[in-house]
DNA sequence: CGATGCCCTTAACCTAGCGTAAGAAATACC
DNA sequence: GGTATTTCTTACGCTAGGTTAAGGGCATCG
């Protein structure tokens, strides 16, 4: 097993299987623009303030996306577990402050682009220009699908519907940050689970 | 004046300011995929169930995008007004049913394209897969500032913010459209602007 | 193997923002 | 120009979800 070959084998397959296919030249301009990294449990890729310089596909682990509000509070915004991207896009691409904090919820593992070697990408193979327009496209509606909800949902449906679309998170997670994904307290989580299974003919 | 190259000239400018220029046989290949449609204040370019077929650009008039909850409530996603785009990209990127409304506040002229026309125009010019990457990039960054204000900012700082990052949003649309784009009854944001009033020293 | 955090739960009280109703002002449309 | 719709405002009771506090389980690390 050659444990520095396999992360790269990952984000391999991971274009191999969702968009349009790479050629070998195409596949070795990527990897060899992409670096590894481990993360240790708790520690920040990204932190308010700092400009996000890399894209990050994670390889193994388990990350949070989130913001701290002016009362201190943490809002989760985004997760990500083997096979996701974990980037604060905003910053990224604009190339300004971010106002997120990502950080390790499991000791883990990425693989980064900086954001110079992911145009230049671009300008040297066209497909990536089309795979990265497609990423995020599927970002975009994940996020548009996210603000429908909580805008417009109450919180016991906005659960049930985290655990029917995002189960490999929600199996993985503990229920405080699940309850900061959802914009509720622990606690109300909590009552909302128990009521769950007490009145089952909710369905 | 020759009304109908006017908006096809507004889709040109609207390329050359913003985005990596085209040349003329790029621009060419834009403006023939583009239909010129006019809409009666009132109606709808898109209705929940329905597949968006076109992405359209705004020449005149006002949209805006809900989408209504199980209680019958409305909620307004975004606004366009001239010069920016009005699309359910979630509808029309992977054509299912949208489940979201697009109905002008105002009487409104757009441009639209079809979506295998846009996916044409992609294949064919490497400019465009580009650009449109930049423009999804953009709304990606739009929505994720939304949907962090929703969660973690109290209503009253979020009507500042809003008059403050969408002023001509907010000069031109009625308060009740306003209020349900914040999140809020148009009763509360009333009480909000009020309160604006009586105690200025709130800065 | 003991202890120091985490994480989950329950319960009693509290509040921001909503629902409803209803009058006044402004706009749209014939 | 006049009638019909929206739109804006005020007021008051109500509810979803937050806050605080406190106890118990279970990991993890020395």
């Amino acid at each position: 097993m050659d444990t520095t070959l396999a992360p790269l084998e990952a984000l391999r397959q991971y274009f191999k299987q969702d968009y349009f296919p790479l050629t070998g030249e195409e596949e070795e301009a990527l990897t060899r623009r992409f670096t590894e990294r481990k993360v240790k449990r708790r520690a920040f890729l990204l932190q308010e303030g700092e400009v996000c310089r890399y894209a990050s596909f994670v390889v193994a682990g388990c990350f949070r996306l989130y913001t701290v509000d002016k009362s201190g509070k943490e809002h989760n915004l985004l997760f990500a577990v083997e096979n996701e991207w974990m980037t604060d896009l905003a910053s990224f691409y604009a190339e300004q402050p971010s106002r997120v904090y990502i950080e390790a919820l499991e000791p883990a593992t990425v693989l980064q682009i900086r954001h110079d070697d992911l145009l230049d990408l671009f300008t040297h193979y066209h497909k990536f220009d089309r795979n990265f327009r497609i990423l995020v496209e599927r970002g975009y509606i994940d996020l548009q699908d996210r603000l429908l909800q909580s805008i417009s949902t109450p919180a016991e449906e906005r659960y049930q519907n985290f655990l029917t679309q995002y189960p490999h998170w929600a199996r993985r997670l503990p229920n405080t940050q699940i309850a900061s994904y959802l914009g509720i307290t622990p606690e109300f989580l909590s009552k909302i689970r128990k009521d769950r299974v007490t009145k089952p003919g909710k369905a």
